[in-house]
RNA sequence: GGUGGGGUUCCCGAGUGGUCAAAGGGAUCAGACUGUAAAUCUGACGGCUCAGCCUUCGGAGGUUCAAAUCCUCCCCCCACCA
């Protein structure tokens, strides 16, 4: 159901350069070229676009929210539907997040027991509960094509008494996870998630433990949680290399521009964040040469596009000083151009840095990536 | 012409003797945002040689230790009645 080929590895015994990886995985909705960014749609819609809007952008695939569409409409709608791509007629890849991340940013909702997560709705306060395998089963009914484990995610700082507990009932609900998407016959593909805090006997030794189940694929989670970014690295660099190098490795919730071809240099296929989408429909767009602020007076008689090297449909028909006034007046055709604008943009930057890993020039790719960005 | 109401910092609008450079909105300006409780949030918003000082509440006088607030005259708006 899930194939990862490794196309081409970066040559190099550079650990932060070096490692960069090419690859394409192959899933029942379609293929997905890697290094791979995945736009974020929580609801089942990437916010303020459609599906073809996506398509244009250059996205291969997108994120879902279990603990979301569990709420609401409810896993007897999406059922009723014929799961989450017939729903939302998103016929390319899926992949959903198991809610982990819902109860450490709705932590004071939630409460942790060693069967799962009971927790109370953000939307009515209704109470509900998550085990392990309830988690792995609504993604069935969800039918998403990369499903994730169940698992506990700490928040920065943390002791290492926290991220020990938070790091053992991960790999004990992915196992629980695992075990029950075996007995239901591996349908579709669940993913485990790497925790462990900032420390890195802690990652150490949850990456081993999960790779000693045959996931069709890893990732890592529990960053960007407020460390600093150098911290970020270093669990990366640290974790990537620990987990199966033929499957693919996924670090969930990056990152910035910057962040994605760090992390790529070092190895990670696959990306998600909400990024580009929300700081688009905030004013902040992503160019080649740094990120600007549209409602700035500056752009209030500019006429050029968000960024002349860029080839989006946003740049190709629109100027700043339009985009700045729709902004501006809340107009809600700013929220949507703007987005696209954003997705391109990132989606382009994998794009590009697929490229340069098949040309043998991530490196070099890296370099001028960083000399483009300093002016405004 | 008569009666009543009102003129407050860019706009709307509180404030009716000191705790007022003046509530609250809006506009404006700037910033933040990393597995989306986010079309959200934060800060600035009279001036300056900035822990203080100066100018400001339609205008001009006056009362008072002290006035956006009280008194007098004037100017201008709004409503109703002629």
């Amino acid at each position: 159901m899930l194939e990862f080929t490794l196309l081409k590895k970066s040559g190099g015994d550079d650990a932060l350069n070096g490692r960069a990886r090419r690859g394409r995985i192959k899933t029942r909705h379609g293929v997905i070229e890697t290094p791979a960014f995945m736009p974020v749609g929580t609801l089942g819609s990437v916010k303020a676009v459609s599906k073809e809007d996506l398509f244009h952008c250059g996205a291969q695939i997108i994120l879902g929210n279990t603990y979301h569409l569990y709420l609401r409409p409810g896993c007897d709608v999406i059922r009723h539907m014929g799961g989450l791509h017939e729903f939302s007629k998103w016929s390319f890849p899926l992949l959903t997040d198991s809610g982990g991340f819902q109860f450490f940013s709705l932590a004071k909702l939630a409460k942790f027991t060693d069967e799962g997560v009971s927790f109370q709705s953000h939307i009515d306060g209704s109470r509900h509960f998550f085990s392990p395998e309830k988690a792995v089963e609504i993604q069935m009914i969800l039918g998403s094509d990369i499903m994730m484990s169940l698992d506990w995610c700490m928040g920065y700082p943390a002791t290492e008494k926290q991220a020990t507990e938070a790091l053992e009932k991960t790999v004990a609900w992915a196992k629980r996870g695992f075990d029950f998407w075996q007995e239901k016959g591996r349908p579709n593909n669940l993913f485990g998630i790497v925790q462990g805090g900032m420390f890195k006997d802690l990652r150490s030794r949850c990456a081993h433990e999960l790779a000693g189940m045959d996931f069709p694929g890893f990732a890592i989670g529990g960053l960007s949680v407020g460390e600093p970014t150098q911290v970020m690295y270093e669990m990366a660099d640290h974790t990537l290399p620990l987990l199966p190098e033929n499957k693919p490795r996924y670090i969930m919730g990056v990152g910035t521009p910057e962040n994605l071809v760090e992390l790529a240099g070092m190895g990670c296929d696959m990306f998600d964040c909400v990024m580009p989408s929300r700081n688009a429909r905030n004013g902040q767009l992503f160019t080649s040469f740094g990120t600007i602020n549209i409602p700035n007076a500056k752009y209030r008689l500019d006429s050029s596009p968000i960024d002349t090297t860029c080839g989006c449909y946003t740049c190709q028909n629109y100027s700043r000083a339009y985009l700045r006034h729709l902004y501006k007046s809340r107009e809600l055709l700013a929220y949507r151009l703007n987005t696209i604008h954003n997705l391109y943009y990132y989606l382009d930057l994998m794009a590009k840095i697929r490229h340069a890993i098949e040309q043998d020039r991530f490196l070099e790719f890296k370099k001028e990536f960083y000399e483009k960005r300093c002016i405004d």
